[in-house]
DNA sequence: GCATCTGGTTTTAATATGCAACTACACAAG
DNA sequence: CTTGTGTAGTTGCATATTAAAACCAGATGC
């Protein structure tokens, strides 16, 4: 490849996520962090990826400040890999993704879980976007603007 | 790699949302088909990848029913490659993307646009989890459940 | 103290990526 | 009709990244 292109300066927030989590396997990692997992052996039987493949994909995580470690936790003298906030933030990407799928898959009935309310046990709604009055908008009541100037903390 | 792992097949819709847009360039050409690109070469320029690799995500997008290619449009005959519903389904990820760009990148200033409402001109809300009967759920209030068994159209 | 488990690293092979050069076709000008 | 230019790709090759499997070191278990 001589190099893999990357969206790390570009001036699009879409190529910047996708810059620090746009590649196969860290989705499926914050996915199963998020289900709970932490321990690097667990990841490796969940997920079915070789292992210096997960090596190198968890340090690139922390460094994105995405996952932590942790000491322990359960007492083994090992480590926990864990969501940061940051990571957590991922939690409407994961639903989004989700929710494509439900709608547009060829065949929803290979889907193996679906995302419920924990209260009622129904299903959740769609994501719903929505303006600052609260208006539930189209993604036709958008446009993109030009980022503002930042706005000087007043000093 | 002796062979890149597929999902197409994985009970995870998270998965099978990344088998199909879960790569460096497809969910970017997405993007651009958004602000209404459609052209090969208005492709290939904005993102400034290669012209092959560009073919063959332009293909795959296609096949996988993202895309269609409508004969003309312009007047040459040329392709016109344009969303399906299927690819504007793709819109909940990208604010996704977006906001989560947003609001953890270590550089934000760096971020050069931002979704507004059209209508006011003001930026959106962050998206949304809602539940069915309307009550706004965090992360910690859903859980994950096997899905019910295909409910059979009523024959 | 010896085997085993966890959490990796190294080696090697396969595949994907990117660049550049080349082709095919449409359309326009001369 | 011949040449020229722009669009839309394809092909070939060098290199990077990914993956599998073997290997290894320290902690644990017995």
């Amino acid at each position: 490849m001589v190099k893999r292109t990357s969206f790390e300066h570009d001036a699009c927030p879409i190529a910047r996520s996708l810059n620090a989590i746009g590649d196969w396997w860290s989705m499926l990692i914050i996915r199963e962090a998020w289900f709970g997992v932490s321990r690097f052996g667990e990841f490796q039987k969940k997920l079915g990826l070789a292992k210096n493949i997960l090596t190198v994909r968890l340090r690139a995580l922390v460094d994105e400040g995405i996952l932590t470690t942790a000491p322990a936790s359960d007492g083994s003298a090992y480590l926990d890999y864990l969501l940061t906030p940051k990571g957590r933030g991922v939690f409407p990407i994961l639903v989004a993704l989700r929710q494509w799928s439900e709608e547009f898959d060829a065949r929803p009935e290979e889907i193996a879980t679906i995302l419920v309310d924990k209260q009622t046990g129904r299903p959740v709604r769609k994501l719903e976007l929505h303006s600052e009055d609260g208006r539930l908008l189209t993604p036709a009541d958008t446009a993109l603007r030009p980022r503002p100037a930042a706005k000087r903390v007043t000093a």
